[in-house]
DNA sequence: GATGAATGAGTATTCATTCAT
DNA sequence: GATGAATGAATACTCATTCAT
């Protein structure tokens, strides 16, 4: 295998399906990998496997992905996607100058349902240890991202301002990250999601006073 | 391949190594696996490579252990106990009566200087999706034991005395684990491994207050 | 794939283009086929690559053509059929009673030019090993009318008056034609066309004397 | 298909076959590859048929050569040796003064000889479009050494010395190899191969006085 | 016991060809 | 007639595992 040695264009999709039977036939293959990868894995989940799951031929799944890797990226990609998405109004909120304080509940428990609902793509994305190098890259200026944005949120916030706000936001964002992991595919026995989330937001505000 | 499909009986190392010299080859393969999987992942990490590294025969790996499998079980067993070894010292003291709050800070410390040496042997060993189950129950014993341990030591613990003490164990010991993992693997640009822990600790001790 | 097990039947175009539409198609695909089969050989040369050069369908490309190697062998006909017309006029002189000494030099430069044109095609249809026996026979076939005309012209002209006609006639065209095809594609550095068809040339005449 | 991009270190065979039942797998991988390259051509001679014929698995096949480029360039180098090796008698003599008229019989009677054992071989190896890059070096080094010696010859030769001797040597050598070639593929009807040889000496000496 | 040669099912990928629209 | 999406057999190659020596 050597995924690191694909260049970048070869890992774009074929062709951009215009027609809708096109369109379709990529949205399964694309179900179709996120489901293979969340039960396999990114090695085991066999490209015969996705097509066989997607309810199309392996060759047609080659029409529209030069390759294994570029499967993986666009399903990451959509997954990455959405979970901006989710996580925007939270971000917004903070842009728009709500305290951090405010902000804290809501998005933790975004981030415990986003776990909730894909956790093993989730670590097969995250985990995983021989992902082709552009999908961690995606992935890692993702969280550079969040990273800066809460290092700026924290050093807006009066109630918080810690004296080194990058590394703070770090142990913040890794925190949440963490645990919501962990807990979400790990849950203690006999506690709820809701719990989970509400004493995840609790160690944060802790933290930061 | 089909880790799952295996029955337990098949992933016992074929032969209690009673001479040395087969206790040796026993340790070679080990350690050789140890750093195979390390580098290469569980995936990608060969039979053929591992015995090549570990200087005996792929005959010989195979009069030892029944397939790949027994021998990922074997190196996180002993990757297992070895973590538990560096941990006893300081459940040691909690048992002793120590306080958690003076224990806490030398813990952290160990579970930081354990994941920085094989980073991604740890990570092969607990994020890999497709581990043999027996690995996975293995280790998940191992976490249920740090967690009753720790809420017991909170429940003893009058400063601390946490309104759910297994709840709070949970959040601790994984925010620990969770937190090291992450930070060790993608530590912050210009933040030493000393502060790292620092941080941690810092974090749990608010958590508790 | 398996050229030789494809019926004769389905070797012929599908359709004699009658309608200028057709017949415009039907050109563009053997024009973009000759430069497929000419940039990457035959086996390489793929039926889509020949469409999407062509401008045409893949769908078109097999309305008008069964399958691949009736592709080959239609462009195979055409460029005998043009080699020949190019040949035409000098063995047209043999015919009139030329003798062979005046018209060898004319003879051997259009075979060099010819060559010079599309050497990789020409290599293509005369020496991949898997060729359609049709076109085989068809090359063949050819070979042999040279070498008929060629001897009927050494019998009759009293200059050279070989021993076996057709043996010598034979060394004839073989010599042209090998000598032209492998010095076309592999010059010997620092020698113009010219002076190899002048070469070529000399060495017939010699020969003859 | 990459053949060209495939660095030379990974075209040498994979192990040196040092044991008996090793050297005769190897014996009988190339053996059988030579026949199905002669039989099929090197894009349709596919590892798997060479495999078969050899009588060995796939596995085996990949355990001694890293790819089927590799098997080709063995299955020439040893084609190309052992030409040389009978065609060395007749260099020999020429280096040790003998004069190019005296050895040009038995150098034409082996060229055809050879050509006679394996034609199409000699045809897979030296005619197909898509051959590694490494074979054609090889092939070409060849054929560029023969030119040298046969220039050196002529210019050495009083009753020869051709005025362009590098020029004369090409067009010897490419005569002698291509009319072999094309006669021992195509023999005109009821000549035998000891009159071909007879005519291709008798034609490269006319040329040379 | 040890060796390493041999095995073959399984993997990613291509490409001639078909067929619904 | 034209289109291009879909098909799937076939290909090069890998790697866990077996077994003759």
């Amino acid at each position: 295998m050597s995924s690191t040695r694909v260049s970048q264009a070869k890992l774009a999709p074929r062709r951009t399906a215009q027609q809708s039977r096109s369109q379709a036939t990529v949205e399964a293959i694309l179900e179709a990998a996120a489901q293979v990868f969340e039960r396999h894995g990114y090695a085991e989940g066999t490209t015969n496997r996705i097509a066989l799951r997607a309810g199309v031929s392996i060759g047609s799944l080659y029409q529209y992905f030069p390759n294994k890797d570029a499967i993986l990226i666009e399903v990451s990609r959509r997954h990455v996607a959405e979970g901006m998405s989710e996580l925007a109004p939270h971000l917004q909120r903070l842009n728009e100058g709500a305290s951090w304080t405010e902000v804290l509940p809501g998005l933790v428990e975004t981030m415990v349902a986003m776990h909730a609902i894909a956790p093993m793509l989730h670590r097969a994305l995250f985990e995983e240890i021989r992902l082709p190098r552009a999908v961690r890259v995606e992935l890692e200026t993702l969280e550079d991202t969040l990273v800066d944005l809460t290092a700026r949120a924290l050093a807006a916030d009066p109630d918080v301002a810690p004296e080194d706000p990058r590394l703070a936001a770090s142990i913040v964002v890794n925190a949440i990250e963490g645990l919501t992991h962990r807990l979400v595919l790990h849950p203690p026995p006999g506690v709820e999601s809701s719990a989970i989330a509400h004493e995840i937001t609790n160690l944060v505000r802790k933290y930061l006073q």
